[in-house]
DNA sequence: AATAAAACATACCAACCGGTCTGTTTGCGT
DNA sequence: ACGCAAACAGACCGGTTGGTATGTTTTATT
């Protein structure tokens, strides 16, 4: 029959397979848990054998980071997009926090993350390796901070405070795991906006 | 022999093991993480038998519940000591600030506690209880909060701030796990201190 | 077409986990 | 002193897990 559908490059079918791998190891650990997402479910939910899954991801750490290395990439471009590079008009610092902020209401965005922080801290296999891309993570941020119209003096707290921020976003979420508080979180969240431009404003009056 | 030394109330007993499984729960929370802390070694830990832990805690959830109330509930009594009760002077809202940013320092206190928030996140045995004990801590930390010279006008943001503040210490130990970056978490906060006390002293200014 | 290699599928296994069950010791009430 | 219940000890077990080992299919190479 349809030969020609069915045909695919190794290649094809690797990234095929290990995409969907992938995904159902985000979904799983969102839904679920690290420490409770077995290598077996992830295989149920995502359609594949086991021995598929052994032969791309040889252990259940090569899944974790993996997939979340793919989780962060995602946000990560999306906010290369939206923050722009080249001569376009700065982003306003209130939209540039607004972004962050919706990029951590992201169903199982957050949820993800913090599994694989708390699974590396104790798991000395994904240390190291969680640690890196989370720094990573932070650095972009940060640059695409710079980007923004608060990026005045070269000395401001602004790498501070966005850095501060991030830890904000996942305390938050961390929360949220337990009580549903989103609609108080946004209103803490503005309070918090409020504060870091009022504090940039502060000490970046008059640069010259 | 020593029988005097040896003989016990029930109570004497009970409590005794209690105490001792309960400090060897956090110990291993804190050193290998909820999911790696089997009810095994923290008998082994404790020195107790398996049976003795399953008299007193027949589900591991029940280890976990108890746990971290003993984990709160003693720091909630130091930080109830230092502010203080009576007509003693109002503690600086400084201080209270830098005696939560000591408790987030505490070793084992947030790592368990962040656990615990994890693991009841994807665990309906556990979700309402932890969230329970979480928004008790919470609210004590913001009477807390109260007795301080911050507490000027009832419509303040202060329980506001002492909330935030609480999740950027709870984000900024999540990336403990991974990053030893002490020495930067304690510049940052004094920096969020900074944030907080400009805005309370923006808005309180001639409060009658 | 033949060979090799990558992708995939299935069975298997040793280790571990948490809960249950049975038996023993210790303290308490009478 | 006696009986009972609480505290404790150890054995046991079904279920699960992650890794491995072996066999099959699909693509690539020559």
């Amino acid at each position: 029959m349809s030969e020609a559908l069915a045909r695919r490059t190794q290649q094809q079918r690797s990234e095929s397979t290990k995409a969907l791998l992938l995904e159902a190891t985000l979904d799983l650990i969102a839904a679920m848990g690290w420490a409770n997402a077995s290598t077996a479910a992830i295989c149920e939910r995502a359609g594949v054998s086991r021995g598929a899954q052994t032969h791309h991801f040889p252990a259940k750490t090569d899944l974790l980071i993996a997939a979340i290395k793919r989780n962060t990439s995602r946000f990560d471009e999306e906010f290369e997009q939206r923050t722009g590079l080249d001569g376009s008009p700065r982003l306003p610092l209130d939209e540039y926090l607004d972004l962050l902020w919706q990029g951590s209401q992201q169903p199982g965005f957050l949820e993800c993350w913090i599994e694989a922080l708390v699974a590396a801290r104790t798991d000395p296999d994904l240390r190291e390796r969680v640690a890196d891309i989370d720094a990573r993570a932070i650095g972009a941020m940060k640059e695409q901070s710079a980007r923004t119209d608060a990026a005045v003096t070269p000395d401001s707290d602004l790498y501070d405070l966005i850095e501060l921020t991030i830890y904000l976003l996942r305390g938050m979420a961390l929360q949220r795991g337990v009580h549903a508080s989103e609609a108080n979180q946004k209103r803490l969240f503005e309070l918090w906006s409020a504060l870091v431009r009022n504090h940039l404003d502060q000490n970046n009056r008059d640069p010259g």
